[in-house]
DNA sequence: TTGTAAGCGTTATCAT
DNA sequence: ATGATAACGCTTACAA
């Protein structure tokens, strides 16, 4: 198809070394031998055959995303689409590729692991929501395979970018003070993940500040899906909240929902506050008081390190990444004074 | 790293042909020697070098999903991950690697092209959302990459999975006729891609086949983003519509919420149906009728048509895949019977 | 500054 | 049934 090294080293009259050191920018090469190698790559319409640099050098420039299957019905969160989004973008502007990794069936995730991170196409990896009890990212270290974690992960050699979890839940919660509330309910995320830990580590500091005794009956964990939502407010109802903080958007749709067929209005008969800040969260009645987490600008920041880290000698003391974005609340409908009833 | 076929062959005291063939499944190995040879593999842990593979077989099994920059904005839009999960899914069963590819700057789309497709690094594509004008297409064309198009492209040598927009559309302003509308606007998606051009050729048959005049003040053109719902409203209210046919879920939702800041109760004032049937459509209140596609389905059947392009032995006369799936109308919330009044 | 030649880890074509 | 050996298209010492 495409005209080689060689071709284009007859059509300008030098060697193949020297066509390869003008493509690959070398210093060494006579300014006029130079042009006159371009004027050949131009005329014959020469691409480089990354697959034959590869093999020599040993980099593929792609990179891999890598979600675990347990997430994977969380796909259609739009969450996902953003952090992709922020992936995809900045590994354009390094000239990097990137390929997307879903371990969907557990059934042959070892069989897809090793598909994937042995090929020898990937240079390295972002993960995301990965569990605490999920072996990826201890594989990813045994195999000494370079990543970065989407969240925090407890393991001093595991580079990571995250958000503010623990500041954000506690923006969230204050507010909810402030308000007047003082029987605040919380749907936690999945404890086995570290956000979900986070948030209501938030929570109750919030709470605890306030010198709030903290309930057990007003805590429920949930799992990041809308109908985790909705059965975690059955479960809360009882214990009678005034107002409910969940810890991601998606869940606080699924409350919403249940809560208009209980019969209770937000925020008239109990207020609510999510985490995320995806666009539905602005599309639901009433609009959602949520926590903003720089989604896109995470998975844009997630690449970044892990190309620095591939830039990096492997021989210098590896010193270890960890970023964590800010969060911020956003103020919409869904939360209002507590009725002095 | 990993052992090369050299180890492995001398491991096993055979040549690294034979091992070749083993890994290969190549039938001419003798019962005895075959065994040792997968010892040999399994002992070592040897794993194919793909790269060196691919750079003999001209194969990757890597294909890409293209995404071209006009509609990156709309990558919030939860089609493209449940695109995205189709698509995935179906290249991990078949053990094929999927790349992700976003022409986002417009202004390197060329420099992106020329690197993305010229790389050597693909096997095919799969094109999502491309607008007529786009020059993506006939450059894949021209540059004989094999390619399946999501949406139906006017040209007898492309493939393509697309799903009945026509039927939708038209299914959806029946259900508005039969509830007593005949005041029924639309908002078209863009008249730049063929989804835009059906949904509104859908609306204009089922209103022909009821003898309804078609009045050029009842239809606007829309992008598929929620703000161009919002703005569209606002075109579209002096003409006193009693129904509107929103392309695409997103613009459904941005009229909602400009209905709302109108002073418009839906369905009670005006009904509204929308299309794609995405998450947000049920979460929405009043909750969304819609025409339901099955976008993940889309984006693993587009993937299988690809896989079988690509087995094709290139000699044979090339017939072009067609399909077109099924859409089904949603009923939830958001019509009502015309009032009387 | 430029060219020669070795080598990256496979597959594939021959012999044997 | 198995083993040499030549590609595949590139980078990179090393020579000149």
């Amino acid at each position: 198809m495409s005209p080689t090294l060689e071709e284009v080293a007859r059509l300008a009259s030098v060697s193949r070394s020297t066509v390869s050191r003008v493509i690959n920018d070398h210093p060494n090469v006579r300014a006029e031998t130079r042009e006159r190698v371009w004027k050949a790559i131009r005329q014959s319409g020469y691409q480089p055959n990354v697959v034959a640099r590869s093999l020599v050098t040993n980099r593929t420039q792609i990179i891999s995303v890598i979600i675990p299957e347990s997430v994977t019905t969380l796909f259609t969160d739009p969450f996902f689409s953003l952090l992709l989004r922020g992936t995809t973008e900045t590994c354009n502007a390094h000239q990097y590729h990137l390929m997307l990794s879903l371990f969907t069936a557990k059934a042959d995730r070892h069989e897809m692991y090793q598909r994937v991170l042995h090929s020898g196409y990937l240079d390295g990896a972002v993960v995301a929501s990965t569990t605490l009890d999920d072996p990826l990212i201890p594989d990813l270290l045994h195999d000494h395979v370079p990543f970065v974690s989407i969240g925090r992960y407890p393991d001093d050699r595991v580079h990571y970018v995250d958000v503010d979890n623990v500041g954000g839940a506690r923006m969230a919660v204050e507010h909810l003070i402030r308000l007047g509330h003082r029987r605040i309910a919380t749907i936690a995320g999945p404890l086995s993940m570290t956000s979900g830990q986070d948030r209501l580590n938030g929570y109750q500091q919030a709470l605890e500040a306030r010198r709030i005794p903290i309930d057990d009956a007003l805590i429920v964990e949930g799992d990041y899906t809308e109908p985790s939502g909705g059965v975690a407010v059955h479960q809360l109802l009882p214990a009678e909240p005034t107002a409910i903080f969940a810890a991601s958007d998606i869940m606080a749709i699924g409350v919403l929902k249940a809560l208009r067929e209980a019969g209770l209005r937000v925020p008239q008969d109990i207020s609510l506050v999510g985490f995320d800040d995806i666009p539905t969260a602005s599309a639901v009645e009433p609009a959602l008081t949520t926590v903003r987490q720089p989604i896109e600008r995470i998975g844009s920041v997630a690449v970044e390190v892990l190309l620095s880290v591939l830039e990096d000698t492997p021989s210098e003391n590896p010193t270890t990444h960890r970023l964590v974005l800010p969060t911020e609340l956003v103020i919409r409908a869904s939360c209002s004074a507590v009725s002095n009833g």
